[in-house]
RNA sequence: GUUCCGGUAGCUCAGCAGGACAGAGCAACAGCCUCCUAAGCUGUAGGUCGGGGGUUCGAAUCCCCCCCGGAACGCCA
């Protein structure tokens, strides 16, 4: 079924090519907050008028009376300064719980489009537990996925495991302090060295399993592959009980071991990219738009970072992907350009990396600010957050904000107010259609959910529900292309809305059975669509609460 | 000093490819369960949209300057 507003964007379309032989690419379909606005409505007259130079009143009353006849309008109107709305037919309206009921969950779903996108987030170092930032780009990263693939694309879920490089040598020397201190030996955790108490869990397995081996023989190399393997699990665990998955676990050794790294490099070197100053070897990223050019080999011929994170991306880009989405913490902002720079020179193609920046969530209790520092080990964990104050609140509340958005948790707040979390608004709106179906069945009052046409659905709370549900595919849509997730929950509060207002003023279980059985569709369509919805956020949808 | 984010109701945040009276949740106030779950509904109150210029018929939204808060500016990752 083609959405009203398609229909009303073609009839638009139309019209402004015969009254002013416009072409319009776009015309923009909204649904006016005020009903008296009509069902639909455009500004194309007002956004029209500096072009034209004509006064948009005028403009819209010419685009109307060209407007071609159709059945879904039943009437439309100008508004001053220029705004045309569309009254629609009621029974187009009312199509769309049909079109629901007979969809089922795939109603929303986009056209399957073209190209492939690996989207990559969290990638935390396997250095300790994720903690709450890790939870936010969690959260993002993996609505965002849910929502690109109901749109439509084709999408790739993917975690990079920085298991190389400097981070993982301390990991190695944190555990070994941790090991030896098990012994009554003295050891000191180093400077760059982590300080979390899974590290000493970490500790406290090897010792159990290998007892006091280490202390005579070399236990680094053990140390660095028993605690990144423990590490993963452990946020892997945590991750599932986030409901956060990914398709694919990258992993930097890997690249090296394959020797990616030593390839990009010689790929740079040869394009001409690079060039030697101090000992070191400079990465000409002024040339693609960073600020200064940027050491890749030290002058000690050791890697920065930069390099083998370029090879990544340069992998990831061979393994056949159209698009490259990372989301990041705001604290690599900076780090954005010289990125894209590098895999600009790696691919010769601009544009095939999107950086989505994800600002920080400072962390309140007590109203004081917790600094978090996964080396000090005084984070608050995800699985810190997920135990107090479950999966769903802190989903839906990640997913409600923008990822511009600074964040203040209060952690004794958000504790204090899980049960009056706005998560619960939406679930209840659906533990409450479920609880209707089922009092059907207990009062044995029996129902049909297969009408082709409604006769008695009316009124101005049917008519809400009706034009959310049929925006629903739209917003899927908007959200996807311009990777706002935080649209969805916003959604679902509308919808909830709407629902209980709707279930305040109407006995959906009337005593005619057509009438009840109306209703029942209707609110089914309902029922499909926030369980959707919240589904696309990671929130369950409970059938009882 | 430079760059990136943010500054909207008491609090947490939407709205920002310019447009119809600036919205939601929480908190506050007044009502509503002999009726399908009151984790709900109905209504009231609450805002110089950080400040100042500019562009426009029209600016929370676009441009410039300034102020405040966060973050980043490394041959660390």
């Amino acid at each position: 079924m083609k959405t009203v507003e398609k229909t009303l964007q073609n009839l638009v379309k139309e019209a402004l090519a015969k009254a002013f032989d416009h072409e319009a690419e776009e015309v923009h379909i909204e649904v006016p907050g005020d009903r008296t606005h009509g069902d639909y409505a455009t500004n194309v007259a007002l956004t029209l008028a500096s072009v034209f130079r004509k006064n948009p009143l005028k403009i819209a009353q010419d685009i109307v009376e060209e407007l071609p006849a159709c059945d879904t309008v039943e009437k439309v109107e100008v508004k001053p300064p220029g705004f045309i709305n569309f009254f629609i037919d009621k029974s187009v309206l009312l199509g769309v719980v049909k079109d629901i009921l007979t969809k089922g969950r795939d109603y929303g779903k986009g056209e399957k489009k073209s190209g492939h996108i690996n989207i990559e987030y969290v990638s935390a170092n396997p250095t300790g537990s994720l903690h709450v930032g890790h939870a936010r780009g969690a959260a993002a990263g993996d609505a965002l996925a849910r929502i690109m693939k109901k749109a439509g694309f084709r999408v790739t879920r993917e975690f990079y495991v920085n298991d190389g490089g400097n981070q993982i040598e301390a990991l190695a020397q944190s555990i070994a302090a941790r090991y030896a201190q098990l012994f009554q030996r003295e050891a000191e955790i180093p400077a760059d060295g982590y300080h979390g108490k899974e590290i000493k869990e970490i500790a406290a397995r090897i010792k159990a399993e290998h007892g006091d081996r280490f202390l005579e023989e070399d236990g680094r190399e053990h140390f660095r592959t028993f605690g990144v393997g423990h590490l993963m699990r452990n946020m892997q665990e945590d991750l599932a009980a986030f409901r956060v998955a990914f398709d694919v676990f990258a992993s930097e050794s890997t690249l090296y071991e394959k020797g990616e790294v030593e390839k990009t490099l010689e790929t740079l070197k040869n394009a001409g990219f690079t060039y030697e100053k101090d000992g070191a070897l400079f990465l000409r990223t002024t040339l693609k738009g960073d600020e200064k050019d940027r050491v890749i080999v030290k002058s000690d011929k050791t890697y920065t970072y930069l390099l083998p994170d370029i090879a990544y991306h340069k992998n990831k880009l061979e393994r056949g992907y159209d698009k490259l989405v990372d989301i990041l913490g705001g604290d690599h902002h900076g780090y954005i350009p010289r990125l894209k720079a590098g895999v600009e020179m790696v691919t010769g193609k601009k544009g095939v990396l999107e950086i989505d920046i994800l600002q920080m969530v400072r962390v309140l209790q007590n109203g004081e600010e917790l600094k978090l520092s996964k080396r000090s080990g005084k984070a608050i964990t995800l699985r810190d957050l997920i135990d107090a104050v479950g999966t769903d609140a802190v989903r839906y509340f990640f997913a409600q904000h923008s990822l511009n958005t600074h964040m203040d948790l209060d952690l004794d707040l958000a504790i204090r107010q899980s049960n009056e979390n706005p998560v619960y608004y939406a679930q209840y709106a659906h533990a409450r259609i479920c609880s209707i179906f089922r009092k059907a069945e207990e009062k044995g009052l029996d129902f049909d959910l297969s009408f082709e046409n409604f006769r008695t659905l009316s009124g101005e709370k049917t008519f809400d529900l009706v034009e959310r549900l049929a925006w629903y595919p739209t917003l899927i849509q908007e959200a996807a292309q311009k990777r706002i997730f935080h649209k969805i929950p916003a959604y679902i509060h509308r919808l909830a809305q709407s629902l209980h207002s709707f279930y305040g003023a109407v006995i959906v279980l009337s005593e005619n059975k057509r009438e009840r059985s109306e209703r029942l569709m209707l609110l089914e369509a309902v029922r499909i669509v926030i369980a959707d919805a919240l589904a696309l956020v990671g929130v369950d949808a409970p059938e009882k609460m």
